[in-house]
DNA sequence: CGTGATCCTGACCAACTGGTCAATATTTTG
DNA sequence: CAAAATATTGACCAGTTGGTCAGGATCACG
């Protein structure tokens, strides 16, 4: 069953809100174990016992921030149609991750966290919801590979690519401004790149 | 100046590697902050302080430790030359990667933890001998670009999007592993659909 | 075999961590 | 505006953590 919609007051969304954001933000930058619950307190100007009276727990906010993540995570996976170009749709995929790594990064690291330290808190999802989700998309560029439409190719790896190649760019973001160097735009670089790579891997 | 060859008794050799060893497995299914001295200790039969009898602090492995991992993890980039076809040279140099990361995913995660979160103990190394390692490699990648001999495309987009598709294969370990489902060796999946996209991508 | 160097440990410590709670301040609402 | 509901806090606690240290065990070597 949906957890009832429960009232909440003006400061209670406001402050539930803010701390969320806090912990996003000390999270995806330490990691779980590194994050105490007085930085987010700090970083939300909160005082710690504040903050505990509107989450039980610090896994109760880490949960919960992981649970809002997935279903934005895995939106551009479902909008992959039938119908429509499948080239077309494949770039779009790919082009709309990258821009949620630009985005949306820090929430690309606190995926990356999780999934790196063995997803002790996600995994049910990754062989469930995840991996159904893959399974029925998988299948549909499989079809469309089988119908000449694509060139012929493992469809799980593909989607593999998208996500370690998009990702990439937000997960390792210090690597890869170190090496470029100022005065590069990583993902604006990036893009005609991808673009370039998956039109050249997809072409029949 | 490197290093004097310390001299190292037998004793000393055998405990310091048991150490790194055990430090390696905590530290990359853990995190830095996620590991305690104590669990080193344990996992490597040890006493907590003669773990500190052999290093200096915790920060000292986790630091020696990302010391080694860096000569080996650039090897095999520094190998790809300009003699040789480059074809041949950067689809070995993707397939050494991969095979790296199926041979020493610990190795993968915990420099993957170090960059995720902000490489602190590394930016110097990323910024200073890793960057002129790629300037280098870019440079040869691109002049062969230039006489055709591969297709025009930005070179060190090429060498982020081998690091991104091989070490995704380690670092995403469990997810890929959850989306198969079992009977599946991702590995050896892997292989000739990097072959297959690189081919494609480099086609001149 | 003995003696100096190396190795190992239990006991300890100060700082920090997640979390509690009773008391107080602030809002909301009838 | 008064009382009930909600929000906030300082003080506190028990467990954990990185690290120390004095003393004892073990080893290498003349």
């Amino acid at each position: 069953m949906p957890e009832a919609p429960r009232r909440q007051s003006r400061i209670q969304k406001k402050n539930r809100e803010t701390i969320l954001t806090a912990a996003l933000q000390e999270f995806a930058a330490q990691g779980y174990a590194g994050t105490t619950i007085d930085r987010i307190a700090e970083t939300a100007g909160l005082s710690k016992p504040n903050v505990l009276y509107y989450f039980p727990s610090k896994e109760a906010i880490h949960r919960e921030l992981l649970e809002a993540l997935l279903d934005m995570w895995l939106a551009p996976l479902r909008e992959i149609r039938a119908d429509g170009d499948p080239l077309d749709q494949i770039l779009a995929y790919a082009r709309r991750k990258l821009e949620m790594s630009r985005d949306y990064p820090r929430e690309s690291r606190l995926f990356a966290n999780e999934v790196l330290q063995g997803a002790p808190r996600l995994s049910p999802i990754l062989g469930g919801a995840l991996r159904e989700l893959v399974e029925d998309k998988a299948a549909l560029i499989e079809t469309w590979a089988e119908q000449g439409r694509i060139a012929r190719l493992d469809a799980r790896h593909l989607l593999f690519s998208i996500w370690a190649l998009t990702q990439h760019y937000a997960d390792f973001e210090v690597q890869v401004r170190a090496v470029l160097g100022q005065g590069h735009d990583p993902y604006a670089e990036a893009e005609p790149f991808l673009d370039q790579l998956y039109r050249r891997l997809l072409a029949p």
